[in-house]
DNA sequence: ACTAAAGTGGTGAAAAGTGGGTAGTTTTTA
DNA sequence: TAAAAACTACCCACTTTTCACCACTTTAGT
C-alpha cells in the first residue's frame, strides 16, 4: 500500500530520488508512465502487468486511445544505489517536472507531480469536497 | 470500542502520546490519516483495511478524488516504548496541529484535533442539538 | 507514602538524501 | 570515418533526517 507526500528535486543530470519507504514497497524495477492530470504514475511490476492486462480486454476502438497516451510515455526504471532513478526527458516534459517534484502515494500507485502544480491541486480538493464524496459513495 | 477524550501535546519533533487506552484497542500498529472537519482519523489495521476495500470497489474516476485525499495524507505508525506516535509534518499541518491536541474516541476510529477546535466544536454541538438529531433520524 | 504506570525530553548511531567526479558507451557532427 | 559531444551508470564524500533508546518527571492507584 503506497501512501505519503514527499518533497525531491531533480538534478541538472535528470536524476531523482525516490522515497525509501516507495522502494521497498515497489520492488527494485517499477514502471514510470504518463497518467491522468499530466502527473506520472509509477507502478510495480505486478501492478503493471494488472494493468495492461485491464487494457488488453478493452474494446479495440477504445484501446487505442488508452494505449497510444500510455505506451509511448512509459519506461522502466531502476533504481541506482542511491534510490535515484533517471526519468527520460519526454516524460519529464509531458509531465511539466523542472525541479521540485512531489511524490505522492495512490493506494497501488505512486504518482510524480511538479511540486507547485500538486499543492495547487491540493487547494482545491479540501474537506468539505471530501464529506461530499464520502457521502455520494456511501462510505 | 473507542471512546473518551484525552488531551496531549505534541513535541518538537512532531511525537505525541496517544492515549494508552486506546492503544490497547487498536493493536500495536495502526493507521493515521486526514478525515473531514479537517482533523485526523485513527483505524486499526483490519478497519483501514475495510475503508480501502471500499475505495478499491467505486468507479475509478471516483475513486481518485478520495484517493488523493485521503493516501497522500495517510501513515501508519507504531507507538515508541513510549507509547507515542510520530505524525508526519504534511498531517500535522493538515490538521492545523501545533502543540496541544485532542484525542477522541469514536466508536470504530479515534479522532485527533487541535486543542482549541476541538473545544470550539464542542460548543456548537450542544445538547439542543443532539436531541434534534435523535429526533430527524429516529433514535 | 510507595510503587507502578504514563508522560516528557534529549542524545547518538544509522539511514536517507544530495552533489559531484570519472569512465565507458552512444550519438552527433565535421 | 574519426573526433567531439552528450549521456548514463557507477562510485565516493558529505549533509541531513530519522528513529531507537535512555533517563528523568509526573500522575495514578493501593
Amino acid at each position: 500500500m503506497l501512501f505519503g507526500e514527499f518533497f525531491h528535486n531533480v538534478d541538472q543530470k535528470g536524476r531523482m530520488n525516490f522515497p525509501s519507504r516507495m522502494r521497498d514497497e515497489l520492488g527494485d524495477r517499477f514502471c514510470v508512465t504518463l497518467w491522468s492530470d499530466n502527473c506520472l504514475a509509477v507502478f510495480s511490476e505486478s501492478e503493471w502487468d494488472r494493468i495492461c492486462e485491464r487494457i488488453r480486454q478493452l474494446p479495440l476502438a477504445q484501446a487505442s486511445k488508452i494505449q497510444h497516451y500510455i505506451f509511448p510515455n512509459a519506461c522502466i526504471v531502476e533504481p541506482d544505489k542511491q534510490g535515484r532513478i533517471l526519468i527520460p526527458q519526454n516524460l519529464r516534459e509531458s509531465a511539466g517536472l523542472d525541479k521540485d517534484v512531489a511524490v505522492i502515494g495512490v493506494m497501488d500507485r505512486a504518482e510524480i507531480w511538479d511540486k507547485a502544480r500538486w499543492l495547487e491541486n491540493k487547494k482545491n480538493f479540501n474537506s468539505k469536497s471530501f464529506e461530499e464524496h464520502l457521502e455520494e459513495n456511501g462510505i
